[in-house]
RNA sequence: GCCGAGGUGGCGAAAUGGCAACCGCAAUCGACUCAAAAUCGAUCGUCGCAAGACUUGAGGGUUCGAGUCCCUCCCUCGGCACCA
């Protein structure tokens, strides 16, 4: 027999495959569907290391079973590239960015062609490409006919060194998630989305998803949604009120101070006033230190807390009639409640810290049990706090809300999405400046085509570089007379227009004349099936899924979830345990795997490697195991006999169990994702055919179509070796047989006082009286229990024997 | 601080409450070879010559029986965090 050749095989079935157009994907069927998707890349220069693949590789793995169990799979491929990483090479090369994403598209298609993979490549999405990017303009038209785009000079968080202003989640930890240059706040004109108006349905419908915890998670912490009060403290002698927001009213009683924070509205009316507040020079001083602060300075929770009384202003607590005084600190956040906080010293660390360091009276109005309450979360029965006195936390709440005249309100820590970018590389807004008016451009001369410029450099002057570029900007609108020059909005999209809705794309991609046909929405329906990084938890799978509520609002789709379940992938790290980068030196470039070894050996040893969602080490030596197991099945050809009847030609009675056995295993686990010990099974499997002298057709036949979503080519390969003319991959995935699952005998385990002592083979559906005889006769166990009378005997049938001495 | 996921051999790891360590890597020994690689066979949690005892982050508990369930605590990773 010949040797593995894998290059020879893997070259040879490629072409094959799509010579043959095996993977295309049918347009109407009468299969049920099933759509898979993995999240579409960003091609850089550097092109995929191994760990990108993974994903892909595990994704391959189920759209291929799922074909031939009959599903009509959906399996497309796609890139998304706009944004900084394609922009800042440009600057650097002075080239068109649209130049260097065609040949990195290029590149990472070669590197994605050699493993293998079904993508229908005729379904292909880029989302720099005017022909989608029309639909991403279609969308912001649509948000901003129902209101949900909207002009804002509100401060914004802004990057000194990308040059433009950023999202909330595009920061982390007070930092530009690209580049770890610290955020400022700088008011400008941008455009925002009210994804607020889509919290509460985000929040809720996570309930209903398929996906992991940890996921959720994040995205209910990301939007923070909680229940309190707002309370109005009216000002003595002015006819301003102070509405705060607190959790826990029921602590009114114990209110020793208000604190507003610095950017409060109150505060800069009082400014305006010279004679109203005392010591007014020092609060000009303190609000405009909060100002120049960067968010970490701000909003670091181990900074000593500062802040400056308002000298002469008293706010009045609308449960006492108490006065108290009022202080302006920046621990307090303008941007979330109402920017105004009743400061509860006694249970409150924050506050208690504060009243402390000012030396503010503090009232302990909440007992529990024994002790006196310190943290919020914690609650008690009320003291001190007049004709509320002795009720519980939870009741008083309501009740005193209600007594103040105070109002039940739910808050969010989700902010609105800022959603322009004062970059070249995105999509162009399809909006005209009419003077202080907003036009919108017509849907019939959608795409609002991105021109060339001669230089991308990012301004900093919060435009865009577009603003050059005179002849786009400027577009004469109307005939004749009427004719006006408006300008063209030059601002673009950020990095995640696209990606929030590429998905349905893919269900109808050369579509002119809508963003999905209904038909094809209404077949394919939603991602059953999505798998990508966790590190996108809080940016594009809450975009989507707000994008896809808001399509669903207006009837573009009929789902209200675009993802019904997901699978996190873990990284590969390099081999010292280090994230794989160029500047570590441990990248691994699958071309050169697939050289070596080929791709049917990485993509099982990928699989292989250990649980899906975990990040594991790339290990040189690991890949050998998959390699011989690889070679061990080719050389297994040679022992394949023939159907015809002979003794040869009959599989042993504990092989065709264990062969039944793994293909119930190796379906269920890739229906799991549970690749790792699907890999195992097979391995288990070939060892156990390997054993025996000649190995029967057809159980082989079985073994390689469980292994054809792995290894694909090397599959192929054997199976048109036995002489079948169809691909495998078209073949019909094999069930198993339940009759043939169970052994002959059970195996039962005797227990002595909790110690496996001994195993004996029953018949199988041996009754309990039976088993508990036989297990007492044995001689290993009359050792254990002597001439003891056993206290008590649980008998597990089909499984053990317990002895209680 | 709150929330989530974890902690098992030298390493990656496996185990519907029922024989802990399957499968693979590395290692050791042997066969083949002039030799090496490859391949094949064997050994491979700890202590012990053995019989056997011990072992799933620590400590308790439930159970005939716990890696798995419950309680307390420690550690690692991830999310949120001066969010009132």
């Amino acid at each position: 027999m010949k040797s593995y050749d894998h290059k020879k095989i893997e070259k040879h079935w490629q072409k094959e495959w799509a010579k043959k157009g095996t993977y295309e994907t049918a347009l109407a069927s009468d299969k049920p569907k099933f759509y898979i998707l993995d999240m579409f890349p960003y091609p850089s220069g550097e092109g995929l290391h191994v760990g990108h693949p993974k994903g892909y590789i595990a994704t391959d793995i189920v759209s291929r079973m799922k074909r031939m169990q009959g599903f009509n799979v959906l399996h497309p491929m796609g890139f998304d590239a706009f944004g900084l990483p394609a922009e800042n090479y440009a600057i650097k090369t002075k080239t068109n960015p649209m130049d260097s994403v065609a040949k990195n598209v290029e590149r990472y298609k070669n590197q994605l062609e050699i493993l293998g993979f079904d993508y229908d490549w005729s379904r292909e999405v880029n989302t720099t490409d005017p022909k989608f990017y029309k639909w991403t303009q279609w969308i912001f038209l649509k948000l901003l006919e129902k209101g949900l785009a909207y002009e804002s000079h509100e401060p914004i968080n802004w990057c000194p060194s990308c040059k433009t202003g950023l999202a909330n989640e595009d920061v982390e930890d007070g930092r530009c998630e690209r580049c770890s240059t610290p955020v400022e706040k700088k008011p400008m004109r941008q455009w925002v989305l009210r994804i607020t108006k889509y919290a509460d349905r985000l929040l809720q419908d996570l309930d209903t998803l398929d996906w992991p915890e940890s996921i959720k998670e994040s995205q209910r912490n990301w939007i923070g949604r909680s229940e309190g009060a707002e309370i109005d403290f009216a000002v003595k002698g002015r006819k301003d009120v102070l509405k705060v927001f607190t959790t826990r009213p029921d602590t009114l009683f114990g209110v020793t101070y208000v604190v507003v924070a610095p950017e409060h509205d109150f505060v800069t009316e009082l400014l305006k006033e010279a004679a109203a507040l005392k010591n007014r020079g020092e609060v000009i001083k303190y609000v405009a230190a909060a100002r120049v602060m960067t968010q970490i300075e701000r909003t670091d929770a181990k900074k000593d807390k500062t802040g400056v009384r308002l000298e002469g202003v008293f706010a009045i607590n609308p449960a006492n009639n108490e006065e108290v005084p009022v202080y302006v600190a920046d621990y307090v956040l303008a941007e979330y409640g109402t920017g105004a906080v009743m400061a509860v010293p006694a249970h409150d660390d924050r506050d208690f810290e504060f009243a402390k360091k000012y030396d503010l009276p503090i009232e302990i109005v909440i007992r529990c049990e024994d002790h006196i309450l310190t943290a919020w979360t914690e609650e008690g029965v009320l003291v001190d706090s007049g004709p509320f006195s002795g009720m519980s936390s939870e009741e008083a709440k309501r009740k005193i809300t209600e007594s103040v005249g105070g109002k039940w309100v739910v808050k969010y820590k989700l902010k609105e999405w800022v959603f322009s970018r004062q970059r070249y590389w995105g999509e162009p807004f399809p909006v005209l400046h009419d003077g202080d008016k907003i036009v919108p451009v017509p849907e019939e001369d959608l795409p609002v085509e991105l021109p060339k410029v001669k230089s991308y450099e990012p301004t900093g002057t919060g435009e865009s570089p577009l603003a050059d570029v005179e002849d786009w900007v400027n577009v004469k609108v109307g005939k004749g007379k009427d004719a006006r020059i408006m300008r063209r909005e030059t601002n673009t999209m950020p990095q995640w227009a696209g990606s929030s809705w590429y998905y349905l794309r893919y269900m109808d991609p050369q579509n002119d004349t809508a963003l999905v046909d209904p038909k094809a929405e209404k077949y394919w329906n939603q991602v059953d099936f999505y798998v990508g990084g966790a590190e996108h938890a809080t940016r594009h799978l809450i975009y989507a899924r707000f994008w896809h509520k808001f399509l669903y609002d207006i009837g573009v789709v009929t789902t209200t979830e675009p993802f019904k379940r997901l699978q996190s992938v873990g990284l590969i790290m390099g081999e010292d345990g280090r994230k794989m980068s160029k500047r570590f030196g441990n990248v691994v470039n699958p071309d050169d795997i697939v050289e070596t070894y080929g791709a049917d050996t990485l993509r099982l040893y990928e699989m292989f490697m250990g649980p899906f969602d975990q990040a594991i080490s790339w290990s040189t030596g690991g890949i050998m195991g998959t390699r011989r197991f690889i070679e061990r099945v080719w050389k297994m050809r040679e022992k394949v006999a023939d159907g015809d009847g002979s003794p040869a030609a009959t599989l042993s009675k504990e092989a065709e169990v264990l062969l039944n056995k793994t293909i119930a295993k190796v379906t269920d686990d890739i229906g799991a994702v549970r690749h790792n010990t699907a890999v195992s099974a097979l391995m288990i499997l070939s060892n156990e055919l390997d054993k025996s002298e000649f190995i029967p057709r057809p159980a082989y036949e079985s073994f390689l179509k469980l292994l054809a979503p792995f290894a694909p080519h090397v599959a192929d390969e054997l199976w048109s070796d036995l002489g079948n003319n169809n691909s495998i991959h078209q073949a019909t995935w094999p069930v198993a047989d339940a009759t043939k699952i169970a052994d002959e005998e059970d195996i039962i385990a005797v227990q002595v006082n909790g110690k496996t002592r001994a195993t004996f083979k029953a018949v199988k559906g041996s009754d309990k009286t039976t088993l508990e005889a036989s297990a007492l006769a044995l001689d290993e166990i009359k050792k254990w229990v002597g001439d003891a009378q056993p206290k008590k005997v649980i008998v597990v049938q089909g499984r053990m024997v317990s002895i209680v001495l």
